[in-house]
DNA sequence: GTGCCAATTGTACTTTGGTACAAGGGTGGT
DNA sequence: ACCACCCTTGTACCAAAGTACAATTGGCAC
């Protein structure tokens, strides 16, 4: 029976998704959030879920933070990005950040559907129109986010925690007693942090990481 | 011949605001810049200006970035904020950086005459409805961004050029050849500053500081 | 089993970061 | 002239950060 959670803070769209989800499984488990804090809270408790179809925007959550955090955390449960917005930056950035699929809430539920069940299967899924735009290269010789973004992902699960501890401005020290290790231990995963991420200081990987989280920029009509 | 520093990227709003400066100014020299790009250039160009009139929205600027940087280069050159929203929080966020007045576009062209005047005066504007709404005490213990905002401000001119520094990553080294000055005179700003922030580290001054930048969650429809 | 890798820890070392104290030059106000 | 403040720099010292090398444990895959 597996157990797949559903958040967004909006119940119709949960709703619409929870008929989604029972075409797409076999008697399935479905646990709802309404907000990130709950979703964390969640899969805590159980550990890992099957699946989880996470909204980009949720109360308390911007843009991919949500997306970060759960991959950090929880890296053995596989995300489904569900969005109003289908910008093909955002599917490739939801995608290089770890997440199996991306799906626009414009999607016909048959192929939500299929898309779920692809995504179940180990497969990755993207809206039909974008399969084939691959991302544009950069000419400058420039790093940019999503390079930034690919070397992240090449970071273990504890590296992750400690990036994440490492950008809320905490010592070696503390992180050291939050995660229960040695400040040696400590000391190594940072290291192997700024090569992974090719940075010569802890400031500089939490100035380029706090890049990630908020560059989510839905193009508001005009401030 | 006062030089004022007209800064939006709406052709529209420009005049508009051109109308109401040369109604409030004799003989005004007016400026107009599209892109924060601009308005930081010229201003290196002539110094400083007289009078500088800042949309908050503009190509490559989110929130209060630009208004930030501005104060911090050039704090000598009084910003009066020009914005399409007039949520209290924002009006309040922006006086607390440092802003001298802060006029919704829906202003009426006369008052923005009158509150151009006042600025000039020496005085702050701010729209009337909001001139009597104080700041709600905030009730929890905790430290808020508004107390950080204020810590901010008591940063001096060269302090928060070497906080901005900061908040790239760079090293004390680097940042002491980037504003030609000893390593030794950059551990004092950064000492200093450090204090007047009350954290602990410079990872912790970027973090804080980093949320300011984007806090101006213009909240869109739904993501 | 063998090999690979994440995770852990230790020792020892170098480099940055940060504090404390002292001091000279500049500007602006009283 | 005097004071206050900013900016500058130096010396000296301590703490934190980061590197390099080596070693152990445990899980997972072939």
């Amino acid at each position: 029976m597996p157990q797949i959670i559903i958040a967004d803070d909006h119940p119709m769209v949960r709703g619409a998704l929870t008929l989604a989800v029972e075409a797409a499984f076999d008697q399935p488990e479905i646990l709802e959030c309404a907000h990130l804090g709950a979703v964390m809270q969640l899969l805590e408790s159980i550990g890992a879920a099957d699946l989880l179809l996470l909204d980009l925007r949720m109360p308390g959550v911007d843009g991919f933070e949500g997306l970060v955090r759960v991959r950090s955390q929880f890296p053995a449960t596989p995300v489904v990005v569900i969005s109003a917005l289908e910008d093909p930056r955002l599917v490739r950035e939801a995608l290089a950040l770890g997440a199996m699929g991306f799906i626009p809430k414009s999607t016909p539920r048959a192929e939500i559907v299929a898309a779920l069940s692809l995504v179940a299967g180990g497969g990755t899924y993207r809206p039909d129109d974008l399969a084939m735009s691959a991302p544009p290269p950069d000419p400058k010789g420039q790093a940019t986010d999503d390079d930034f973004l690919q070397r992240v992902l090449t970071l273990t699960p504890q590296q992750r925690r400690v990036l994440q501890l490492l950008g809320t401005g905490k010592l070696n020290k503390e992180i050291a007693y939050d995660l229960d290790i040695a400040e040696t231990t400590v000391k190594a995963h940072v290291s192997s942090i700024l090569h992974k991420l090719r940075v010569y200081s802890r400031t500089q990987a939490v100035v380029m990481a706090g890049r990630l989280h908020l560059d989510s920029f839905a193009d508001v009509a005009e401030g």
